[in-house]
DNA sequence: GAATAACCTGACACAAGTGTCAATAAAAAT
DNA sequence: ATTTTTATTGACACTTGTGTCAGGTTATTC
């Protein structure tokens, strides 16, 4: 299997199928999520959709199939923020830093799906990594690259810059026990990442001495 | 299982012991890392190991009390770096940055793993981060609080900041065929991880106001 | 309201993994 | 050199998971 393929199984009027696909998927990410990839079965994910093993097999050929399913859906939101070179960096960053806490805070099951996908040598992403994502990350290079140029910021490795803000804010999502354990509580609440993005502009804008 | 307990499962004369038992962590550590722990197998650890199953089993229970081995390991590494109070901010905490990305550098496989045991919930680290962590924890809240009474950083509040460091520096580890990707190389040279180690200190320092 | 297509599901035949045990071999101790 | 302890391994009984299929049920279409 390779990511960058069509969804459906089967054309159809769908709507039943809709439905069902839905609830399956939806069970798949938690099963997925609980046990990783290998870990989770398609039994499971049947009894935590609360349909019949067979009645899965009706609408995906196996696991891979449904994993598949899953995976594009969230590269396709993964790369949406984007960085443009319109505006001011204080103002790209800013937003885009912002966007990727709350993407932790909206999305983190979404996030550490894809972490778990890198964690175990993403031999699903390949494709993915070598068109859309070095294309996404050539023109954001040279972005950050003319900011440099004209002064507006230090000389910061674009890379390096960007490494920076995925590790910073998805960690949020993807080490969530150890996040909160650390401050003490449950769970975060929406104040809290709103701190903690203002906190992450603050330094990273400072860091790379772009001034607002 | 929890962890904090002991490793060994018989007292002994341990030699051909002790030689197989690391054959066998070291297969399976390889094992959970391509799998994840659900997805590996005792099978597939002694078949790696390239010694018969049943062997396995006469070392280890099960698949839990070699995970467990492993994950006692890695813990006893990844909070040995220190941080004291007894000097400059800008040392230490260059220091502890420097630390950190050689550890993403040299231990790979234990970033992630540890970061695979976050992803899916940290269910075996609970008695870990509620004592040896926590405690860990409050010793540098409180050594960063000091620098910023002082006036040596600007008021940066430390979880955040400890955040920072972690996901950026983790992320070479857990999110290397990212990397990789992005950078346009099969792996990072040494020269890289000290560039990473640099840049990531002087964004870092900058942006909490530290002087050097 | 019949006919056709879509959907559902129990059952079957396999495949892969687990843990234990008894018999045997190799090492260590005396 | 013999005894005792430690180590090795094939085999067995069992559990969990997979994918398919045939016969039935429900929706849709005409």
């Amino acid at each position: 299997m390779t990511i960058i393929k069509s969804n459906e199984q089967k054309s159809s009027t769908g709507r039943v199928r809709k439905k069902n696909q839905s609830i399956i998927l939806k069970a798949a990410e938690q099963d997925f999520l609980d046990h990783g990839f290998k870990g989770a079965s398609i039994k499971g994910i049947a009894e935590r959709a609360g349909i019949p093993r067979a009645n899965v097999h009706y609408y995906y050929k196996n696991k891979e199939a449904i994993y598949s399913d899953i995976l594009l859906e969230i590269l396709s939101l993964w790369d949406s923020s984007i960085i443009t070179s319109d505006e001011e960096p204080a103002k790209v960053l800013g937003d885009y830093i912002h966007a990727k806490v709350m993407y932790s805070k909206t999305n983190p099951e979404a996030s550490r799906i894809f972490a778990g996908e890198f964690i175990h040598g993403a031999p699903r992403l390949q494709a993915y990594l070598e068109t859309s994502f070095k294309t996404w990350i050539d023109e954001v290079k040279a972005t950050i690259k003319g900011w440099i140029k004209q002064g507006k910021m230090d000389d910061v490795d674009p890379l390096y810059l960007l490494f920076t803000i995925w590790g910073a804010t998805q960690h949020y999502a993807d080490f969530a026990p150890q996040v909160t354990a650390a401050m003490g509580k449950n769970k975060l609440s929406n104040d809290d990442f709103e701190q903690v993005a203002k906190t992450l502009t603050q330094i990273i804008l400072k860091g790379c001495g772009i001034s607002k």
